[in-house]
Order: structure tokens, then C-alpha cells, then sequence
DNA sequence: ACCCAGGGTAACT
DNA sequence: AGTTACCATGGG
């Protein structure tokens, strides 16, 4: 990785496989945009990010610290995805998966925002999601210069299900405070389940309302980088009955949930 | 009007 | 232990 410093932006050469747009909007995130000019932006935590990608080139508008202490870690930059798309090769349809959107990189999300946007999804669509998210940002974030932060856990605690009636999430809202609650007085204890193995995260998660399985292993993957983990959705759910009706192949150990993330882009998007 | 969406719960057999 | 109606909302 070649790392170049212009005056108001860091701009990256030989990166690797790694595809900006496809990695940002493949569904694993729901607060990334495109601006007038194509550019990428969104808040994470306290921070934003504007960024773009063209002629094998990456560009991050910040600073090499910024770069450095944290969005080279976000996007998952220093790990070899060539190699695991290798690995997950040797089973025919993850070599087309691979092949057909290679670049996807699992972002290392917050786990609350993880939680909560998940929590979201369910029973939902992707536009509609990204909706109530933005609408839970603007109602209960913290507004800066360039846009609002995701509300913390402890922000929304306080509220009762029918504050969120401006998010008209439905029935979900009862399910975002509880999660809220049971996070910020840590009875779902976040800092155990990064330590722990992904089976104490599994039923540690699961005691919120709302949470189950799927939810719980989006969370894992995306907010805590429990790359075992492996979320079914209707889509994946159709991949597994149409070509894996016997189980998921063995190449895919360790890393199935980077191995979900290609199968569900690619049975979305060619199918 | 009907069906579906990155599901989960509760109430049934 | 395995099915099924229902849950809010909006787009096709």
C-alpha cells in the first residue's frame, strides 16, 4: 500500500482488491451516500468521511492521523481479501461470487450503530432503512458541521417507544429502546462479547427484544468483526436451498461471513 | 388489492 | 420441536 500526502487528502495506491462503492452499498451499511460529484461521504461515530475512487486510485479527503487511527482499520485495509477469495474459490459458486463483485470488504462498524441498524432491517427493505436511520439521526443525533452522528445508546434510553413515532419504524421501536436500555446499563455487555467466543455473543445479543438469530450474527460480523458469524436472510436463505442443500462448504471456515456478504451482493444483483 | 422487504414473537399444534 | 398469523410501513 503506497500512501501519498496532498494537501487535503491522503491518496492510496496498490491497495489491493478493495472497491470503495461496492463495499459501502452492498448492505452492510445503510449511512454511506454519493454527493453531486460521486464522492462517498458519511458520519461514523464523531467523525466524516469524504472519499473517492478512480484509475487504481483511493482518495480520502482528511489527514494522515485520521487515515491512520482509524478509517485504514474501518475499511479493513491491511487484510488480504485476495487470499480469502482464494480460499473460498475452491466451492464453485463462491469462485462466480468472488469473481463477480471482488473488492467487498466487511467495514468494521460501531457495534450500537450495528445493533440498531440491524434491528432495523428486520422484516424491512434497504431504501426504507437507510429512511428510518437517517430520520433516527436527525431526530436524536448530535448535529455537527457536516451532519448528525448516530445516536448513542444512552441518548435513546431515556425515551419511550412513542418518541420514535417520527421514525415510523413500526414495530420496531419497541425493539430500539430496549436494545438501547439493555446496552447502556450493560446487560448485553459489549465489552465481553468482543473478548469472548461468538457463542456468548450469540445469546448475550438475543437477550434483547426483537434481536434473534439474524440479527444477532449481522451484529457479530459487522460490529464486533466476528467474521464466523453468518447471517441468513431471505436471500441467503434462497442461495442455501437453490445450491447448498447439504451445508455450507468447508473452504468457508472461519470467514462464512465474508463468504455471505459476496453470495448475497451477487444473488441480489445478477440474479 | 396483493406481495414483498437483510425477521421475530407469541400462540398454536 | 416444528408451523403460522401477526406485526407497521412503503414501494412495486
Amino acid at each position: 500500500m503506497i500512501i501519498k500526502k496532498l494537501h487535503n487528502a491522503i491518496e492510496i495506491e496498490d491497495f489491493g482488491s478493495f472497491d470503495l462503492g461496492l463495499s459501502v452499498d452492498c448492505g452492510q451499511a445503510f449511512r454511506w451516500t454519493q454527493n453531486e460529484t460521486g464522492h462517498w461521504c458519511a458520519v461514523v461515530g464523531n467523525r466524516y468521511l469524504e472519499a473517492e475512487q478512480s484509475e487504481g486510485k483511493l482518495i480520502f479527503y482528511t489527514d494522515e492521523n485520521e487515515f491512520e487511527g482509524f478509517w485504514r482499520n474501518y475499511f479493513d485495509l491491511d487484510t488480504d481479501y485476495a487470499a480469502i477469495c482464494e480460499k473460498l474459490s475452491a466451492d464453485t459458486h463462491l469462485k462466480a461470487a468472488t469473481a463477480a463483485c471482488p473488492g467487498i470488504h466487511i467495514l468494521k462498524q460501531e457495534p450500537w450503530e450495528a445493533l440498531c441498524s440491524f434491528i432495523i432491517s428486520q422484516n424491512n427493505n434497504i431504501p426504507r432503512i437507510k429512511g428510518i436511520i437517517d430520520r433516527l439521526c436527525e431526530n436524536f443525533g448530535e448535529k455537527a458541521e457536516y451532519g448528525y452522528s448516530f445516536p448513542s445508546a444512552e441518548r435513546l434510553a431515556v425515551l419511550e417507544p412513542e418518541d420514535l413515532a417520527p421514525l415510523r419504524a413500526g414495530f420496531r421501536a419497541k425493539y430500539i429502546i430496549d436494545a438501547a436500555r439493555k446496552v447502556s446499563n450493560k446487560e448485553v455487555d459489549f465489552e465481553r462479547i468482543k473478548a469472548e467466543p461468538i457463542e456468548f455473543g450469540r445469546e448475550e445479543l438475543q437477550k434483547i427484544k426483537g434481536v434473534g438469530a439474524k440479527v444477532a450474527e449481522c451484529t457479530l460480523l459487522y460490529g464486533f468483526y466476528k467474521t464466523e458469524a453468518f447471517p441468513v436472510d431471505v436471500w441467503v436463505r434462497r442461495i442455501m436451498e437453490e445450491m447448498y442443500p447439504d451445508g455450507f462448504p468447508e473452504c468457508a471456515d472461519k470467514v462464512q461471513g465474508i463468504a455471505q456478504q459476496y453470495l448475497f451482493h451477487w444473488r441480489r444483483t445478477f440474479f
